[in-house]
DNA sequence: GCATTCCTGAGCATTACTGTCAACTATTAA
DNA sequence: TTAATAGTTGACAGTAATGCTCAGGAATGC
């Protein structure tokens, strides 16, 4: 019951993606060398956000990436629909909670719940929650530097 | 983010376990054959189970296994321990929201309260809840092959 | 042109999953 | 006692998914 990795790095980078944007792109490299991950890994993600049109790219000398649509707007579970990793806990439903096997399935009741469970909560966090979220954690991280100096 | 099949197959065992469970034991080849589940494969798993002390076995003929404790004790999440798969969504993290890096790591906090709801809900659902709903569902299964007879 | 950046697809090593097999031990009905 | 039943253990293997690298190509701005 483990997220890939690269549902992981995807989410971590459209935060970072988020965090390091003020008007001008953000270059793949840049997020890479501050989330540390590999930069060519990086950039299949960025290639499958783009394709889920979270994401939009400028190519060429300054350019890089920047959100699609405000941040308040881009939730966890498209992040991680974008890259192709499912929420559903079991391979024999699909999205609607249907299966094959739906009536004689002792268990079928559980799962479906667990799935809507899991949607629900990661569609109710966008990347502008973790964000801020984020940027509270450095700035408390700052006081405390500042005390022990 | 997918339950393997182990942890399906653990939890509709158990279930039909319960089902079947009169005053003898179960045979494991009688789960087998009514959860069409790989018999030697099935005995990994309550090998498993066994350890987690979740079902008794009862040796030589007539023997079988039984629930350890009553149905209404045994949750899903304690199956799904049992057969050593985690609940916790990232591998940096422990069963207690520990990372190495929870200060700098944007995302840590989506990741512990979709671990903590996980784990939530699946301990509030139990052996019996399931038995129950299965019988309902065998049962509105009858009623609908009578009307069509 | 040329450096910078994104873009694409192939490839590959490692690991996890799912399941089988064979041999062994314990229990008990007859 | 003995045969039948049933659990126990550990090794093994095929397959699929994962995580990542590499080599090159295409767009863009200077
Ligand atoms: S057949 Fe898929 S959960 Fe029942
Ligand atoms: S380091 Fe594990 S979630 Fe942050």
């Amino acid at each position: 019951m483990r997220l890939s990795t690269k549902a992981q790095y995807a989410v971590r980078a459209m935060v970072r993606l988020n965090l390091e944007q003020k008007d001008s792109p953000v270059s793949i490299r840049e997020i890479s060398t501050h989330e540390n991950i590999s930069l060519t890994y990086l950039e299949q993600l960025f290639a499958k956000l783009r394709r889920g049109k979270l994401v939009r790219s400028v190519r060429g000398p300054g350019g890089g990436y920047i959100l699609a649509r405000p941040a308040a707007d881009i939730k966890v579970d498209q992040i991680i629909d974008s890259v192709e990793e499912t929420l559903i806990p079991v391979s024999c439903m699909d999205e609607f909670g249907n299966c094959a096997c739906s009536d004689q399935c002792v268990t079928h009741t559980v799962w479906q719940e667990l799935g809507e469970r899991i949607r629900g909560f990661l569609s109710s966090v966008s990347i502008e929650d973790l964000t801020n979220d984020a940027r509270a954690r450095i700035h408390r991280q700052r006081e405390e530097q500042r005390k022990t100096e």
